[in-house]
DNA sequence: AGGATTCTGTTTGATTTCAAACGAAACGGT
DNA sequence: ACCGTTTCGTTTGAAATCAAACAGAATCCT
């Protein structure tokens, strides 16, 4: 297991927590792991979990089927992501996806119960692992939750609009750049690159924003 | 503050904790209590929080505005709710929204920092208040996962279609209610009313699905 | 029972998006 | 410099959504 220490350290849920303490920590998690060949089912759907997986080794995906038996590749994990969190902490919920292993994978598995308890025998870092695991909960709602808004709107233009106007406030300035190219803002936005594009031409010409790749700039408010 | 028991109860983050307990919890955690008269502001759009805020009277908006000034209602807090939690728990954030009265309200705030560190003089119910806040970003969280599932489709049946299958797994039957009117369904789904109306429609003379009021019936696998 | 209100389904024309295709520009590697 | 790949903008017809309006059904209230 030691020689994925640095895999775990870059982990968000190990934050803070250095190195050397990591031996006697993951012990008292009472954590596990285990190989999965490729192709092998890491969870399956509608199981009921009671620990985390970490991937330190490999490449899994999380599928999802509909009630029809449609499958669907819903994320692709790269380590040291982890999953199951939320389904373990939000209590009685079971899985909504499979895991399955695209390569030859290493998972880590902790317990739930485990990380959220604090030991009697006053594990130094645990309260840290708490902390950590509630950022990280929180800030995925954070993310969650600005997307949502953008995604509600109706159209091609006001999602666009609601999303630039977004990164804007965050950088307080009305010129900046956006992480993401025309297929990823497209993809993000939930449209059509093509109809994004057009959009963008339409908002230029009204005057509305200015861009050039990557850089983007809001220039009058939009009518309506 | 006592007269807010039955309320502060009702919270989920005190689920769990008896009564009794309170005086001295809410002591431990260093909780304070301000009252709001109707349109005073609670916190301002941009303000760094460090707590979190329990409505136990009275109502409250989240008022967003975007870049060029326009607001819009978020949402409607009625007590017992809270605010601001995944802002605290993430660690740097800024409040997206300002909170403001709607009414003559009472807000109890309690330091972040207080509910995640477990005290050394060992308040016995601090451990499941860290729970208790762990199961509520990770509900939160779920909830807005399969929101996002559906939204992100491409139109309006397949919205619905997602919506309802998603319905279908969790009860484990192709027949089902569903706890929407056809007005808030659309809302949830961001469609129009009316659109969702005539899809429906579509949908059953076609066969796929049948519906009355707000039970559902899932009778075939829908086309392409 | 009667009347008002809410909920639902349907239709309409205008608008918007989709999906596919194409060319130009930008980029990367050899 | 060359070639292959990716990215981006544009156009097109087909399809879907929006927005508004209306009527029937269900519901609530008195």
């Amino acid at each position: 297991m030691k020689k994925y220490f640095s895999i775990i350290s870059a982990s968000p849920l190990f934050q803070g927590i250095s190195g050397e303490s990591f031996s006697s920590m993951l012990d008292c998690l009472g954590c596990t792991q285990r190989a999965y060949e490729k192709g092998a089912t890491v969870f399956f759907e509608g199981d009921a979990i009671s620990e985390i997986g970490l991937l330190v080794r490999g490449r899994l995906h999380l599928v999802k089927s509909d009630v029809w038996g449609n499958e669907s590749i819903v994320a692709e994990l790269v380590p040291p992501e982890m999953f199951g969190e939320a389904v373990c902490c939000g209590g009685a919920g079971r899985l909504p996806v499979s895991v399955v292993a695209k390569e030859a994978s290493e998972v880590l598995f902790l317990g739930y119960k485990k990380i959220v308890t604090t030991c009697p025998s006053a594990c130094t870092f645990h309260a840290k692992l708490i902390r950590n695991m509630i950022g990280i909960l929180a800030e995925k709602n954070i993310l969650l939750s600005q997307k949502m808004e953008h995604i509600t709107q109706r159209t091609t233009k006001e999602k666009l609009l609601s999303y630039l106007g977004e990164i804007a406030r965050q950088r307080g300035s009305k010129s900046f750049d956006i992480p993401f190219n025309r297929q990823e803002l497209a993809d993000y936005l939930s449209v059509e690159r093509s109809a994004l594009s057009a959009e963008m031409s339409k908002l230029r010409k009204a005057g509305v924003i200015d861009y050039r790749k990557n850089h983007f700039a809001l220039l009058r408010e939009p009518d309506g």
